[in-house]
DNA sequence: GTCTATACATTGATAGAC
DNA sequence: GTCTATCAATGTATAGAC
């Protein structure tokens, strides 16, 4: 990351206001439902302004997702086996603090399910990387004798990562008895020898 | 259902013409990037005589999701304990042949998570009463000592929940190696002593 | 870099003829 | 029961002044 200065400083300072806006409302309402004027607006400038720093609406929604996944690659980054569980415990803790952003997530994954919306090929492949990864996560646990016999690490893969979204749309909806780290650890814990 | 006649019939098909391509069009983006217009011109009408047979786009969205719950209800009535199980995979397997279906509940339950919604409230109702049917379910299978010891009815309904909607999600998302019958059968196996 | 003004499409909804 | 015509509101995007 290189010093910035001049003219440039202020405009990329401005376009992570945008971003952050951009975040807040797609948060709200999912990509399709917000408008341009809505994060404009939420920045404190006008629309037209704001489309000076970004080429269009899906550009907007390319920032947000890009900025998100750089932050997460980095909570795993250089773990493997049965650590990038406990770390995974932890992000599922941290994003109860941050319900925005699951929401985001949910309704976006959603809506992306079409294959004419901007965001689809994200988030399929997206979805298949953390599936790989999780994978990979069970398989070297299985070479350390820590994972229970039977278990097929793909098949467990796909389990976890089902069971971890359909939690996120459960505690979004409101149930209270959800805890989201927790219950994540819970389910992990059925596939190990020792407990996370 | 009483036999109509006369100027009745013909409303009431409309009505159902109507719903049917409500569903499918909701079914492709979801409830607010759908429009009316695209329902009328589906069902080979104008959108102001579609206008004349429901109030309002959020009296279209009531019908569709009314009618797919009549139905759902339908293959649960009368049944209890393990049986129940049962008939969700059944359920599950089928809705592998009704993609569209699948998807207007998982764009719709993410979109509703919102308490603007006008689905809000409806989502939020289904979700509890299905995890409560399914716990008492649970404990039903508990009485019979179907259930493994340890099992809590409640958290194991929510946990099947969360699993189902979230492998709907990676299946809608493309993952040709998830088969939502099957693997419904093999997530619920575990809580139960002799297999499904 | 930001604004006002505006173009242009599309939305949900209503009025009124037939 | 269905249409055409039309409305006000809102959407994205662009032109051009400052």
């Amino acid at each position: 990351m290189s010093m910035q200065r001049g003219q440039y400083r202020k405009s990329a300072q401005r376009r992570e206001e945008i971003v952050e806006a951009a975040f807040a409302v797609f948060a709200r309402s999912g990509y399709v439902a917000s408008s341009v004027s809505e994060i404009a607006r939420e920045v404190g400038m006008s629309q037209p302004g704001l489309l000076h720093h970004f080429d269009g609406k899906p550009a907007l929604l390319q920032a947000v997702l890009e900025k998100r996944d750089a932050k997460a690659q980095q909570m795993i980054a250089g773990k493997a086996g049965i650590d990038v569980f406990r770390a995974l415990v932890e992000i599922s803790a941290e994003s109860q603090q941050q319900r925005g952003m699951v929401q985001l997530y949910t309704i976006l994954s959603a809506e992306a399910t079409n294959s004419a919306h901007p965001a689809h090929e994200y988030f399929v492949r997206r979805s298949r990387l953390i599936v790989t990864e999780m994978a990979q996560a069970f398989e070297t646990a299985r070479e350390r004798r820590q994972l229970n016999p039977g278990v097929s690490p793909l098949q467990a893969a796909l389990e976890s990562v089902a069971f971890t979204e359909g939690l996120q749309l459960l505690w979004l909806q409101g149930f209270v008895e959800v805890d989201l780290g927790e219950q994540a650890r819970t389910f992990f814990n059925r596939y190990f020898c020792e407990p996370l």
